[in-house]
Formats: structure tokens, sequence, C-alpha cells
DNA sequence: CAACCATGGTTTAGCTCTAAACTAAAGCTA
DNA sequence: TAGCTTTAGTTTAGAGCTAAACCATGGTTG
């Protein structure tokens, strides 16, 4: 109990932190993810997006209309499915945004030294996949 | 990077199962969350609610309405601020939707041994701190 | 006392998100 | 080939959430 508390506490903590910087580059976190989803596995279909991100895929089509309105990326149609890529503004912002991201995480988690870390991830990692 | 995605992912995945099985009391989490904090320190005022829910004062005043219409708290004006009580009916539910709420997170974590769960608070609450 | 300031609450616009209904294109199967 | 069924995507209504503007009241200070 306490344990979900306090992991629900440093998740927030986290998100409004990383949302705070994100706002730079006038992303937010969900759109983050799905730049940074799409950029890292291009020709995904909304399906999977939808699902690697644990989102709806209602939630996906709105998302990419923003995004896709932004000129950050495109739908290709194939078959019944839409097959996405970023455009090349959405790369290069791609390519900007998910280092200096990456290092702010780091950052929030350098309070724990590296073998806390792996011992943390090993527990996230048990009790992610018993779910 | 990878601990801060796990501990994301794990965070969505109990917040989904609770979702779900709070949905038998007509309930979601963020109105839970409003329910157990207020019928857990009950009289306090809405600042305090927000500061507690990590959440903006304008996002409590929403729910508050809700619930307040729903008949499940109220708003008892003191000077200028608003100090919160639970309904009866409220209490009722409070009573009912704690503990097995409660049981279901304990559940949800207990694929860790007791060991490993305090290994885990322990290093969340490091986090906490540090943040 | 009057003007000012701080602070608790409310409102609003705009996003994210979900669930559920809907659309349309494949793919079967009789 | 005509009609079913499945499945990817879209739409819609409604709630959560935030930031920022706004409203009111209580406390301070000249």
């Amino acid at each position: 109990m306490v344990a979900w508390l306090r992991l629900l506490r440093v998740g927030q903590k986290v998100s409004r932190t990383l949302t705070e910087d994100l706002k730079r580059w006038n992303l937010n976190l969900a759109q983050f993810d799905v730049l940074a989803r799409v950029g890292g596995a291009e020709g995904l279909t909304q399906q999977e997006l939808a699902e690697a991100l644990l989102v709806t895929k209602g939630n996906v089509c709105q998302m990419l209309d923003r995004l896709q309105k932004r000129g950050l990326l495109v739908r290709r149609p194939e078959g019944r499915s839409n097959r996405l890529f970023l455009t090349d503004e959405g790369r290069r912002l791609f390519e900007e945004v998910v280092p200096s991201h990456q290092a702010l995480v780091a950052r929030q988690f350098s309070v724990l030294s590296p073998e806390e870390q792996s011992q943390l991830m090993r527990l996230l990692g048990r009790l992610d996949r018993a779910l």
C-alpha cells in the first residue's frame, strides 16, 4: 500500500518535471511519447502505437491529428491500416529532444547509485511482468 | 531511463487495475483519492487537499463539485476557506471501499516478497525525498 | 479608516484520456 | 459473387487535468 503511494508520488513528480522541461519544445509528455515511439520504430501502425503506449486507439487517433496538423508526422495508408512516419521536421525535433530528455531522466534518478538503480529496475521488472 | 519507463509502466498497469475495480462503486481513481483523503483527515481545506494530491486547486474545485453533487461530501465555509467533510453516505462508501482497495493493492504487489517490498519502498522513498 | 496585498476558491480554454458507437475496408464462406 | 465477420481507424460525449485569469474576503499598514 505504502509502496504503491510512493510509486505514484514519484511518478507524478518526475512527470511534472519532465512536462515542465518539454515546454521548451512546445511538447507535453503524451506528445513526446508519441514522437519518441514513432521516431524509434518508424512504419508502425496506429494500433501498435496504442498498445505500446498502453492507451486507447481513440486517443492515439486524436493525438495524431494534432501532431500531423503540426507537421511532425504523417500517416501512410497501407491496406486497412496506417503506417506512421516522422516528417523531416519531426525527425529534427526527435533528434534534438530525445537525448536532452534522457539526460534529464538520468539526472532525476541520479540520487540513486547505479547499483540501486538496477535494484529498482529489477523489482519494477518483476512487478511489470507479473501484471 | 529504463528505470523510469518501468516505473511509468507499472504505474499505468496498477492504475488501470484499480480503476477497473473501483467501477464497482462507481468511482474512478481520482475520486477515490479525494474520498480517501478527506475521509482520513476530515476538516482539511481545499488547498491542503490539492497539495496532498499533487494537483491544482482548480482541479480539486471541479472534483468537489461532482462529489458534492453526488452527495458524498460537503464544503463548510470557515473564514475564507472551505473545510471538507464526508456526508453519512460518503462515510459509508469510505468504510466500504478503502479496505477493499487496500487489499487489491496488496495483491498487486504480492509478487514481491515482504523484504523486496520494503526494498522498493526504501528506494522510492529516497527518490521521493530527493525530488 | 481607506487603500493595498495576500490568499483561498472559482472559472475558463484547451489538452489528454476513456468507453462506446460508428465507418469502412478486407477476408471468408456459402 | 453476395453476405458475414473481423479489424483498423474515426467520432463523440464526458471526465480529469493544467495554467491562467478572475473574484472575494481577511489582514496589514499608512
